[in-house]
DNA sequence: CGCATTTTGGATGGGTCAGTTCAGAACTCT
DNA sequence: AGAGTTCTGAACTGACCCATCCAAAATGCG
């Protein structure tokens, strides 16, 4: 047999994920991908093939993660609109916590390199129909429980819901004003 | 005095505009500004100074124009939801429209290079306000003629709706799927 | 007409880009 | 211990990057 892999490839593309997420694709170079990682250019490419598909495995890994991520937090039980808002209102906080603004990986994906690569235009498809798709089964439960009308369509509703969590993506990347925001927050638990 | 321009700098933005709008920042090279301008690049550097001074100008008309065409949806006489449900499907319509899934310019750039360079971010927040306070206005006119109802917040409801076409824009850089997009459309108008 | 000034095209420069190559080190299994 | 395989670091490749420079062309004004 033959010599083992000396690094973690699984905390490889953890840090691929950081750099990327942090610069988005274009702007971050192989190199910034090697200091990252604390990777040879051997040992990146020779695992992972090319930056896009590197990229791809990073994407892959942010949309798993969030996932159970999006999972822990609508899961819970109780009330449905006030799990919604606490889980509106934690993304405002992660954005505006980081210096750099960085939003969601999947929408940077989504906007920067989505039109221009198919990959990652599923990547991000499968991203975001996830948590629609836990979106529309949790407002179908407020419906259920009379929190939420059931007159209302939950599919339309929970893809507004992420439409607005993309917008306060797309927002809180040039803002630091909180109340911009959680007044979309606000407007769109009252809106349910 | 001097030998005048030969070609018309104004004519130069719109290009660098579309050029930029259909690939990003990044991914738009110096080579794609000249072909798209039509100009040589002694021309360019000598009227524009630098890629990214020609971005910001080529933001900067962007959100002019694209204030002059909110205006023109949002400034009509009549019921104020099927004004916004107008204006809304348009750009579903508009971004489907075109192969290239092009967005919007001032999302783009918020996500893409909002949160490297300073004067980027402030003409995305420029724009972006323009559109909310149109956006207020048009609300608060809804909720005097009873539309809406008054007890919501004007302003929130505005950012909200800002909210959701910046979702739109986002998702729809990765969908064909109209419905997707109506949806969003659709659940926010009778969220108002 | 000719001078001053600006534009313009093409060549060029220094730097960085993604990706490759290769020799030697490292390791497992026999 | 030795054979066989894989990993790794560093140098390297060719292309492309943004930006500059320069000489020639073009213009308006005296």
């Amino acid at each position: 047999m033959a010599r083992p892999r000396q690094f973690d490839a699984d905390a490889a593309v953890e840090a691929a994920m950081d750099a990327f997420w942090a610069g988005g694709y274009g702007a971050t170079s192989t190199q910034d991908l090697c200091e990252g990682t604390g990777l040879g250019r051997s040992s990146l490419y020779n695992a992972f093939t090319s930056k896009s598909h590197l990229y791809q495995e990073a994407l892959r890994r942010y949309a798993e993660r969030s996932r159970v991520d999006q999972a822990a937090w609508l899961g819970r039980e109780g009330p449905v609109l006030p799990i919604i808002q606490a889980f509106l209102l934690d993304a405002v906080d992660t954005q505006l916590a980081r210096a750099d603004h960085r939003g969601c990986l999947a929408v940077s994906a989504a906007v920067e390199v989505g039109s221009a690569e198919p990959d990652v235009a599923s990547l991000a498809r499968a991203d975001f129909d996830g948590l629609v798709e836990t979106l529309r089964a949790l407002i179908e439960r407020g419906q259920r429980d009379g929190d939420i009308s059931p007159d209302r369509d939950a599919l339309a509703l929970a893809r507004l819901t992420h439409a607005a969590l993309a917008g306060i993506h797309v927002v809180g990347r040039i803002t630091d004003d909180r109340r911009r925001l959680t007044d979309i927050v606000d407007a769109m638990v009252e809106s349910l």
